[in-house]
RNA sequence: UGACCCAUAGUGUAACGGUAGCACUGCAGUUUUUGGUACUGCCUGUCAAGGUUCGAAUCCUUGUGGGUCAACCA
């Protein structure tokens, strides 16, 4: 009871849209919310889509309405199956149901074109037979008011038999359009009458041939929200000028008191990465990176393949907020998000990227022994897994200094480690090649020390390890940003982003980790202790796992490192 | 140089006329069989100038800065 106040004060902090919602839901008694996520099949969904839809679904979720799964395919030149299916992937996988509403636009191009006979036989539309240039000059610039269309006074009776022909496909793509009429002399530039069809011999996925004129997103969209009982019409900020065009749409059509209404907010952009669909298609194409699941994609597909879970992305979601302010969010947020998820349910295993060979010259040859290391520190529930150790290891070569700065707890010369989960070993001696590389490690191990033993002396420093007759060599991929400017969309004259493309995005290397995840399957998360999380890639074979660096673990020491240097 | 929108720590986001808070980042420390995690502490903020008010981040005015709009794209 006390729990629940407290919980209500805290949740008293709503974001503007939230706070639309409960206003509506206050002055509209009975009435359940309805919003959609609006994707169109173009291209796949990418982190700031994720934005939209945790905010449509997850409003419709806490407020006990309802969102849909509508695809604004109105313009066929440019729109897959392909995509339709990559987006209901996406969805479903970052955790929402959209249940049977599922809806297309195309579904409603009947209904529009009745409306749009409808505007005509009202004198509200016409059918413009210049071309695209000119109707474009005539509209004038925001600062000067255009001119009006020669054709924009035609007779009702030309325009009704005009617009039908343009159905029945006898112009060609085109030769004319039809147009709204409102005002050509309005300060905002999308009333200057806004053209509502085009013609396009093209085939549409789903309509196949059947029309060839295609609806406006402008004058489709509204009216598919309306259609659709939508309360809460949710985009983003550049829409928020279009809205007097959709609300002049609606008015024509219906005389409803209650119709959609539109809020926008801002979208979301993340440093060091671009968001726009045209980029990651540019890309996709040009071969940057090899396609739109690509773990250094934004793109959802990518990040999945790159080891972020659903609930790291709606938790991250969340936390970037809700606003109408233009913003750009560090990357480090979203890697706190998969990091705070991954440590607390990935099972942890010993890989060794940069291996170098530690013998232990007291532990006798040929012994095996099976060790037993908790999963998961975090989530003891895990329970243990089974780490052969031997006489020969293999440890991360940067867990070695021969001569070693003051602050340095790994392994050096006449020093102790503690090896996890086994024993304690001691550095006595150092092999090196000619060119002075080291080669092999030579140690000592005190059997007292055995992990579990309850022996009580100390260490300093604890490290990873993989015995080296048990060792599975595997690749692992590291990756790191794509872009190596935080602004990638905001470069200097005459660059790209391109010019900023990371040359060492991706790193492949080969690398021995424990036996026991032989058997792990695509998608499967790991922390490698001390070093990051790792998902295995579906590009593993039989013969070879894959790992994907998801992001590394937060390194204090190589920071302090770095800032010294 | 038109219309519309926006302005709070480094980055995001709260505070609804009454003590500027939270998260991430950064820094310092405690704990630790992960230099991870957890925990503690610290740094840094209301774009500017006027006005209204006992009292302004909040309301008003002006300015400044940023964004959006001139596809037969969405």
């Amino acid at each position: 009871m006390n729990k629940d106040n407290i919980n209500n004060e805290e949740r008293k902090s709503l974001n503007f849209i939230e706070e639309i919602i409960e206003e509506y839901l206050a002055t509209h008694p009975g009435k359940k919310i309805h919003t959609r996520f609006p994707p169109e099949p173009n291209g796949y969904l990418h982190i700031g889509h994720a934005k939209s839809i945790c905010l449509n679904f997850g409003l419709a979720e806490k407020y006990q309405g309802l969102c849909n799964l509508r695809f604004d395919d109105t313009n066929p030149a440019k729109e897959e199956q392909e995509y339709i299916d990559s987006i209901k992937e996406d969805v479903r996988w970052l955790g929402f149901d959209w249940e049977d509403r599922e809806y297309y636009a195309s579904d409603y191009f009947e209904q529009l074109y009745e409306w749009a006979l409808a505007l005509i036989k009202a004198g509200k539309a016409y059918v413009d037979e210049q071309t695209a240039e000119e109707i474009s000059r005539q509209r004038g610039v925001p600062s000067r008011p255009g001119i009006e269309s020669p054709y924009r006074n035609r007779p009702v009776e030309e325009n009704l038999r005009l617009f039908e022909a343009m159905r029945k496909g006898e112009f060609a793509d085109g030769e004319c359009v039809l147009r709204a009429k409102i005002d050509m002399s309005s300060p905002n530039m999308h009333m200057r009458d806004p053209v509502m069809y085009r013609i396009m011999h093209v085939h549409h996925h789903r309509t196949d041939d059947k029309w060839k004129i295609y609806p406006m997103y402008d004058w489709a969209h509204g009216e598919s929200d309306f259609l659709e009982g939508i309360t809460h019409s949710l985009c983003t900020l550049e829409f928020e000028i279009h809205r007097p065009l959709y609300e002049w749409f609606i008015s024509q059509i219906t005389d409803k008191e209650e119709v959609p209404r539109q809020v926008e907010f801002a979208r979301l952009n993340i440093s060091y990465t671009v968001m726009s669909k045209r980029k990651l298609q540019q890309l996709v194409k040009e071969g940057h990176v090899q396609g739109w699941d690509d773990p250094r994609m934004p793109t959802i597909s990518g990040l999945r393949r790159r080891g972020y879970t659903p609930a790291s992305i709606r938790n991250f979601a969340d936390r970037v907020g809700i606003a109408k302010r233009d913003n750009i969010i560090e990357v480090s947020l979203l890697e706190h998000s998969i990091r705070e998820d991954l440590n607390k349910n990935a099972a942890r295993i010993f890989g060794v990227l940069d291996p170098v060979k530690l013998i232990i010259t007291n532990y006798p040859e040929g012994k095996t022994e099976d060790l037993e290391i908790e999963m998961n520190p975090e989530k003891p529930e895990m329970g243990k897994r089974i780490v052969p150790f031997s006489r020969e290891l293999y440890i991360e070569r940067n867990d070695f200094m021969e001569d070693p700065p003051k602050k340095y707890f790994r392994l050096s010369p006449g020093k102790e480690v503690r090896l996890k989960g086994a024993y304690f070993v001691k550095c006595t001696d150092v092999e090196k090649d000619e060119n002075g590389n080291i080669r092999t490690i030579y140690a000592t191990y005190d059997p007292s020390t055995k992990s579990g033993s309850g022996n009580t002396r100390k260490v300093k420093g604890t490290i990873h390890w993989v015995s080296v007759p048990h060792a599975l060599d595997c690749e692992v991929r590291l990756y790191d940003r794509l872009f190596t400017v935080e602004e990638p969309d905001n470069v200097e004259e005459g660059e790209t982003f391109l010019d900023y493309l990371n040359p060492d995005s991706l790193k492949i290397i080969r690398a021995k980790v424990e036996p026991g995840v032989k058997t792990a399957s695509p998608g499967d998360t790991f922390q490698f202790m001390r070093l990051g999380y790792f998902c295995v890639d579906k590009d593993s074979t039989k013969e070879q796992l894959v790992f994907n660096r998801t992001v590394a673990l937060r390194d204090s020491w190589k920071k302090q490192n770095s800032k010294k240097r």
